[in-house]
RNA sequence: UGGGAGGUCGUUCAACGGUAGGACACCACGCUCUGGACGUGGUUAUCGGGGUUCGAAUCCCUGCCUCCCAGCCA
């Protein structure tokens, strides 16, 4: 879609991760190798979350001439399904991405994984136990009071072999047994009170089907994983900071006798992403989904990258983003403005622009001859003059924006209003003359005298102070426009224990039908982005069909005037 | 009240014992045939209290606040 191609080099970004990789190659850990790896469970579309961690464990992997493996962490088959890992594919190469060859799922290590839980309890680290979940939650204390043995803690190796060989088996129902390291009943972290090591789960598996009737938890499954495709830095949340001990117990438990390990890897975390105005719970965006509160994993107002995508977001913005956000231990709310000031700094650069009218009302000019039609001249991207300019039909008839007219307009609009004159872009200056309306009151057109004169061009001397755009009536295609607004209302959606589905925000799409398209728009292809000039950027749907186009729009273009409006009316009593 | 991790402009990241800086946001002004873009200028911060030091955001002590952990989720 997007081409990596001359990608601009991030700037040199440094952050305490990096930090540490560079110290120890320095000090020549890993035998100076860097190999990171990004983990999702297939359990979800990945979100601008996900983007963060992707773009760091890529990121890292580059600087230091190192790679970084995709790894499917799907040790839980009841939640993971093949179409999450299709569409987390597609989205970590969409954002432009390459794990090469490298593509690897934990359920790829479970005869090994298993093997290393057989060696576990002969070693006498490992046992089975057959407490009911409920006992076993029980036996584990509380925060400030240490757990209790497990009465089958100290079971013959012999036994626990046996057990766990016919858990595996498939002999036991779900939760009749689990497998446990021998850790300390009594530590203060919670993590290493006997952490369940294996359990029965009777589910067919996305990949492995029903080879398996016993599955390996994370906290098990990941170090080993790590540790077999050689991954020097494994980076996660700081929501597993209490697991690292865990983490080295595995790898240090099993370094001796698993002869596959190809690196002793060290876990560092880092703070996950927050959005002001959105969430980032897989959970809850699945219920969101589920529910039918949005249309689709991808629906635009989505944060994830599909819904991104969708929206018109481009794959170097979203990276810019990553790159500016930075990367730190502290918990974080990133403002939205910040994400919406990178697709619109990148988008300003490369979307040619449009002339298309939202919510249109006719403008006839009266001395415009009727059967005339003269082409004007308009520049495709002032940002880039190698985009060269494009016609533009002009007639008596045009469609310019309701929002463009005032019959009674406040000081400093720079618009049409009776009696005033505006430039039409690229073409004439307009003047209004009469104003005619329907029965109920509504304007339903404008009648307007346009300067012969006034022609966008070196003839042109005549200045006014406002520029409006607009599209010839008859040469206008129809469209229906879709303008978000962000999905939730409140800035912090979970705060306080709400649930963030009470909290949607109820005009977050206004679906726009009667707008006024210069006519090439139509035939423009899905993923097409534009910016409607004044308006903001637009991408064309896939809802779009022959004769029938629908754009999404992916950021407004910042609007003081808005601003300056909105504070009056707060002023204003 | 057990353990772990954090507290620097409104937000975020930096400053690694030596002038607290950048980005976004905000405010002014300029420029403009997009009230866009662009340009110029500006406001605003080291959680509190002690100490060490010529010098502390940084080191030490102490207090306060926030987040995470009691899944057979990840």
């Amino acid at each position: 879609m997007d081409s990596e191609a001359g990608a601009a080099a991030p700037a040199a970004s440094s952050d305490f991760i990096r930090e540490m990789v560079a110290e120890d190659l320095r000090a020549g850990k890993h035998g100076g190798r860097v190999h990171t790896r990004f983990p999702p469970e297939p359990n979800g579309y990945l979100h601008i979350g996900h983007a963060k961690a992707i773009c760091l464990n890529f990121g890292v992997a580059a600087d230091f001439s190192g790679l970084c493996n995709l790894r499917f962490d799907d040790t839980n088959p009841a939640r993971e399904d093949i179409e999450y890992v299709e569409s987390i594919e597609a989205d970590v190469r969409w954002l432009g991405f390459d794990w090469e060859r490298r593509m690897f799922y934990a359920s790829d290590y479970f005869e090994l994984i298993y093997g290393y839980a057989e060696q576990l309890i002969r070693d006498g680290k490992a046992y089975v136990d057959s407490l009911t979940a409920d006992e076993i939650r029980e036996y584990r204390g509380t925060l400030t009071e240490p757990g209790r043995n497990s009465p089958y803690r100290e079971r013959a190796v012999e036994e626990s072999l046996d057990l766990l060989r016919r858990m595996r088996n498939g002999e036991f129902p779900d939760g009749a047994h689990v497998l446990r390291a021998k850790i300390d009943m009594a530590s203060p972290n919670m993590n290493m009170r006997d952490p369940t090591l294996y359990r029965i789960r009777h589910a067919a598996h996305h990949r492995t089907g029903d080879a398996w009737r016993i599955y390996p938890t994370y906290d098990y499954a990941h170090p080993i994983s790590d540790a077999l495709e050689g991954i020097t830095h494994s980076i996660c949340t700081l929501e597993f900071e209490d697991h690292r001990p865990l983490y080295d117990w595995c790898v240090d438990n099993l370094r001796v006798a698993a002869s596959e390990f190809k690196s002793k890897p060290q876990q560092i975390e880092f703070a996950r992403l927050n959005l002001s105005f959105t969430i980032m719970s897989k959970r809850k965006l699945l219920a969101l989904v589920e529910q039918k509160l949005v249309t689709g994993w991808d629906d635009p107002r989505m944060p994830t990258i599909a819904g991104l995508r969708r929206r018109g977001y481009t794959p170097e913005a979203i990276r810019d983003f990553c790159a500016r956000i930075g990367v730190a231990k502290k918990e974080n709310v990133i403002d939205m403005a910040l994400l919406e000031h990178t697709v619109r700094e990148d988008l300003n650069k490369r979307a040619p622009r449009a002339m298309a009218v939202l919510r249109p009302v006719t403008v006839v000019i009266e001395n415009y001859p009727e059967d005339r039609v003269e082409e004007v001249e308009a520049v495709n991207n002032p940002e880039d003059a190698s985009a060269g300019t494009r016609k533009l039909p002009f007639s008596r008839t045009l469609f310019i924006e309701r929002e463009d007219f005032m019959e009674t307009p406040p000081k400093k609009f720079f618009r049409l209003a009776p009696g005033t004159e505006v430039r039409l872009r690229y073409a004439y200056i307009l003047k209004c003359e009469r104003v005619i309306k329907d029965a109920s009151g509504t304007i339903t057109e404008l009648r307007c005298t346009y300067d012969p004169d006034s022609l966008n061009g070196p003839t042109a001397t005549r200045r006014v102070k406002g520029t409006i755009h607009w599209v010839s009536a008859a040469h206008a295609a129809d469209a229906e426009l879709r303008l978000y607004d962000r999905l939730f209302q409140s800035a912090d959606p979970g705060e306080g224990g709400q649930d963030p589905l009470t909290d949607l925000n109820p005009d977050s799409l206004d679906r726009v039908t009667g707008a006024k398209l210069e006519l090439a728009l139509a035939a423009a292809a899905p993923g097409s982005r534009f910016q409607f000039e004044r308006q903001g950027y637009f991408c064309v749907d896939p809802d779009s069909r022959q004769g029938k186009p629908v754009f999404n729009r992916t950021v407004t273009l910042k609007d003081s005037w808005a601003k300056i409006t909105a504070r009056g009316a707060q002023t204003t009593p």
